[in-house]
DNA sequence: TAGTATGGTGAGGTTACCTCACGATGAGGG
DNA sequence: CCCTCATCGTGAGGTAACCTCACCATACTA
């Protein structure tokens, strides 16, 4: 059995589960201000980085079912963050666009979650925190 | 601008984000098989570990309303995971202790996330491995 | 002992998912 | 050309995991 630590309890996997805990849950108080809910702000981001977006290929990229895509550009639209328009392409698909709203929202979104997330790094040295980069970029790129 | 990468061009909260949810997910995967869902498991953790425990108190622990303790206790006790038993020092208190049925599968679940979770940081070195180790320690370590 | 606080739970609501069924459209074969 | 079959989005309806609010029984305090 490993035990690397010397401070707690916790194994290093709990320790990485818990410091992402607290980033989500800082960066979700600062949504709630913006009053977004997490998964609007996941598929905000997906629709501006996306550009004109296919409904379908939104859900793939979000990971959930094409339905589910539906429900949250419902919410989008409704708050005009989002628009639908119709695919000349293809006359059964609509695709989806961010709004002006919607792309100013975003950015202050990215900026706040930026700011919560890496706030909860700021106690690292320079040296730390590259080394916490690298190594996280190794775990990463496992297929 | 912080720049500490030299790979993708992830922040390193992103890639922190990134490793805990390929974790949760394997280990989602895993939890499946048993027919447990996420807020049961954590559950049935914390009642194992602070044995027979109150309501209030494990909803306090799971970090959820009283009431919603309320539901998952329901949930475990209807499995035979967890018992009600009457608290002898309130007669308004029920505590929570795990059946034997509770405590095998807990210990079984715990291995099964202890795999699922570190196997995605077996691509790592010892030393790498102790440092992401120390280094996330003292993110956590901020109260 | 009256008044207030606390422990658990019924009732009812929300969010974010899901599956299934369906109508409209597209694409390919005979 | 039309018939079949796949695909696109969505209505209908369901679930898990939360929530608040109201309530009753019990405990604590003055």
């Amino acid at each position: 059995m490993h035990t690397h630590s010397s401070g707690g309890d916790e194994s290093t996997s709990d320790l990485l589960m818990m410091a992402a805990r607290s980033m989500r849950r800082s960066f979700g108080e600062v949504m709630a201000e913006y009053d977004v809910t997490p998964s609007q702000a996941r598929a905000l981001r997906a629709v501006a980085e996306l550009g004109p977006v296919r409904l379908s290929t939104l859900a793939e990229r979000l990971r959930i079912a094409p339905r589910s895509a539906t429900e949250v550009v419902d919410a989008l639209e409704e708050r005009s963050l989002v628009a639908r328009q119709p695919d000349p392409a293809d006359r059964r698909a609509t695709s989806v666009v961010p709004t002006s709203a919607g792309t100013a929202l975003r950015a202050k979104l990215d900026e706040a979650r930026r700011t919560a997330t890496e706030e909860r790094l700021s106690v690292l040295s320079d040296a730390d925190r590259a080394e916490l980069d690298r190594i996280l970029r190794l775990v990463v790129a496992q297929e």
